[in-house]
DNA sequence: CAAATATATCGAAATATTTAAATATATAAA
DNA sequence: TTTATATATTTAAATATTTCGATATATTTG
């Protein structure tokens, strides 16, 4: 993981919207993106936008299913994250 | 931690610049705030600017030192977040 | 106290992010 | 194949961030 991805990662998760969005994930285990609209009191576009940051940092996975798309947590790159953080520390 | 400080963290390590301070001090043990200034490509302000960032987000702690101040990093703060984001996964 | 040094704040320009309305694309259903 | 539904993209406005020059503040030294 370099410091590019690193970079993208942190910045995925600063913004409270997508917070929320990993944290739902989390508690649910998957989530369709109509359920993350509904949830969020964003327009649809702002929810894609914040999404896409999600999924292109990694740490959501899309899951197409016919013409909704749900999401995962990547669980690989949330510990590699953790990874490079824990070096920091100690 | 609240969200606002996950948020706050998450901001800090978003940026090139500041990943290359926290890596440096983590290297270092600590590091003044004039060394810092050295090593980063930027003007001094800032580089002020970015150590704000940090140690407003707890990251860094600061150490006056007469007329400098040398920084390490904060291991409660980092494992706190640490903590959060294991939250997340798995 | 005056001069020198270290760091912070202010003000402004350049760039990036957030948001939403309008529109486009893809898939499913009738 | 026409219509409805789910999600993405485009465009643009509002806001935030990054950067730097100028200046301010604090501390040490002479």
């Amino acid at each position: 993981m370099n410091p590019k991805d690193i970079e993208r990662i942190s910045k995925a998760l600063s913004d409270p919207n997508r917070l929320k969005i990993l944290e739902q994930v989390k508690e649910q285990g998957n989530m369709a993106c109509a359920c993350i609209i509904n949830f969020l009191n964003l327009a649809q576009p702002s929810v894609s936008h914040h999404i896409k940051q999600l999924t292109d940092s990694g740490l959501l996975i899309p899951h197409k299913e016919g013409r909704n798309i749900s999401y995962t947590i990547d669980n690989t790159i949330l510990n590699e994250y953790i990874t490079y953080l824990q070096s920091l520390g100690k």
